[in-house]
DNA sequence: AAAATATCACCCTTTAAGGGGTATTTTTTA
DNA sequence: TAAAAAATACCCCTTAAAGGGTGATATTTT
């Protein structure tokens, strides 16, 4: 068994001090090594493959590029390389937008550096660490509107259409007669104000049925 | 201004150890206080509105009653407590669901004590904290393939077909004409090797294409 | 016992979707 | 900078799936 090299980081942050602080302390206090630091992607761009980073630590608001666009070409620069998102606005959608598009983690900046290295360790190990807000943001995301007014098998029809699955296969996945599978959709519509299997998918989608 | 009285928390896990284990340390070692311990959801059930907890956690694999079933019992029970998961296997499926029911947070059991009481801490401020392995889980399930056959306007385009869009709402959105949302959504049929939109969205979800 | 939920059936109408073909412009990449 | 890929746009024709209306019975929950 060879021993494996620590991991080397790269920090691509355009607030110097933010980004001298963590490389400092990610140096001085913890086994990994920044390698580089960059005050935004473009100036990254060139050089950040001869860096040869296991852990990218990258910032959402940067001049130039920005982090959820960089995000695609780094990954297609580095394919093994793990990215931890820093941001100081989060939206839902940015952060689904990053983790969707390849973030390994996703920490707000007031996370202190022992958070963001533990942070760089789990990433390492193949975890998707998190802070607590994100995290929130996130199950929040996935959660559904307690308040549905539609009944379990509504709600369990309503998401298989949103599958994309007709009447006919729905049907066979519930073991009902199709012509249920109808009556419970003119129910679900009826409840939704909506007269279309399209209508109803996006209002289920809007008010997160399902 | 009021003082916050601690918060209550109640243990929901039929391991007598691992139960009694959290309870004991997290009474002698936090300042929150396990108000009641239960090895099942069913034995639960009809004392833990009076218990009024703050705090639940709850084991999945539960004899009776499963915690995944337990969650929105508990959620119309207990309209506003926070709950946290424990489980040994988690899979994809299982902490999606348990997440989609309203759990706030999600662990294995190889938690120590303590992560299980900064989690405490997290949710009542209204955090979602996870593990990284189960946060890894997560991530993973809202992240897109990076090897998909599509183009960047194609996958947009299936992405608004999975949203219930028809031809003439993507083509608004996007502006651009219905005929071209044809031709981009012919051109994915043929490299997802489907006929028609149904299959396309299946697929889509299937691949994690959008 | 009442109310809500889930199940099944038949009529008829409409429309959004799908197959096939062709062609120009813009953007990306080698 | 030339070639390839992606994005844009139009026409013809066919049909499957969806939707509206109405009525009825069985099962569960409260």
């Amino acid at each position: 068994m060879y021993n494996q090299p620590e991991p080397r980081i790269v920090i691509i942050e355009d607030d110097q001090t933010i980004r001298e602080g963590y490389a400092y302390l990610i140096n001085h206090t913890s086994p990994y090594t920044v390698v580089a630091t960059y005050p935004s992607f473009d100036s990254a761009r060139n050089k950040i493959v001869r860096d040869n980073p296991d852990v990218i630590i990258l910032d959402i608001q940067l001049p130039g590029t920005n982090g959820i666009d960089a995000l695609p070409v780094l990954k297609r620069l580095l394919p093994d390389v793990y990215i931890i998102m820093l941001t100081v606005y989060e939206t839902e959608k940015t952060i689904l937008d990053a983790l969707a598009n390849g973030a390994s983690g996703y920490f707000t900046k007031n996370t202190p550096t022992a958070k963001l290295i533990e942070a760089i360790r789990d990433v390492v190990q193949g975890g998707g660490p998190m802070s607590p807000d994100v995290a929130k943001t996130v199950i929040l995301s996935l959660q559904r509107n307690p308040d549905s007014p539609l009944t379990r098998r509504e709600t369990q029809i309503l998401e298989l259409m949103t599958t994309g699955k007709d009447r006919g296969q729905i049907a066979k996945e519930l073991f009902i007669e199709i012509e249920t599978v109808r009556t419970h959709t003119k129910n679900i519509y009826s409840k939704l104000n909506v007269n279309s299997k399209a209508e109803a998918i996006q209002v289920a989608k809007d008010k997160r049925l399902v």
